[in-house]
DNA sequence: CAGGATCCAAGGGGATACTG
DNA sequence: CAGTATCCCCTTGGATCCTG
């Protein structure tokens, strides 16, 4: 099906492996990791939704993230310019957390993929599951 | 701009949210890190492309993996149901991988999200050197 | 040829305690 | 409130050597 579509698809994706190839490795490992960072995506979320938010709401939102890996989450996040730390230097201290544009187009770019992914967690077990007997015997 | 397919993006994104609570852990951490893991993208792509490939053929048209990460990477993906392995059993040993309809769609699915990436390189590179000067100061 | 065994460095992720 | 510091275990990724 689709068959138009998903070969420009491959097209452009087999002169994306030529391109790794030459690329720095850092791109690959810093920014692809927050695809699969298990808190990114959360983070992303919650402000694309909240709008402008706080460290302490944030981890309400997300719900089991500990203040570190929050921290460093945002930090990173921060870094490869998805989203913007905003300090008001007050006391006690107030910061805040807004995407960026490049933050939202990412979440926009990678919610498909959890999506998918999520619709097919079904396959995934059963997938598991026909590994682990074929491999005991 | 789209703002009725980016809605409904952001609709199901947060039933998915919501859904991750309660998923299993394992679903986010073994199955999502296909998804950034540099060597897993190739190994799929090389099979879309490569149709049945040999482990020593993969190694060459990777370039750069050392047996042990491609042997990791292909159990990963056996595992999660995103190729089949075949071993022939003979001497000298003849293995070979194919890719099978999860892992088609699954690579359908997060060519949008590398291709995306690697359009923004420059943006990235750019937020990374505004965030070390500004960090610094 | 395919890949196991071993050793290593770096990072992810969490728990807990402390601080300006 | 928004972190930092410390300690922990686990995984990733690589190098090197070995085997059926």
């Amino acid at each position: 099906m689709i068959p138009k579509d998903e070969d420009d698809l491959l097209t452009r994706s087999r002169a994306l492996c030529d391109a790794m190839e030459n690329e720095d490795d850092w791109l690959k490992r810093e920014v692809l990791t927050h695809a699969g960072n298990r808190w990114a995506f959360g983070v992303i979320h919650a402000l694309k939704e909240g709008g402008r938010l706080r460290h302490a709401e944030l981890r309400r939102r997300l719900g089991g993230v500990t203040q570190r890996m929050l921290t460093r989450t945002l930090r990173q996040l921060e870094r490869d310019g998805l989203i913007l730390r905003q300090d008001y230097e007050e006391v006690p201290p107030r910061v805040d957390y807004e995407l960026t544009r490049l933050g939202e187009e990412f979440l926009l770019k990678i919610i498909p993929m959890w999506l998918w992914i999520f619709e097919h967690a079904e396959d995934f077990r059963q997938a598991r599951e026909a590994y682990s007997t074929t491999a005991s015997e």
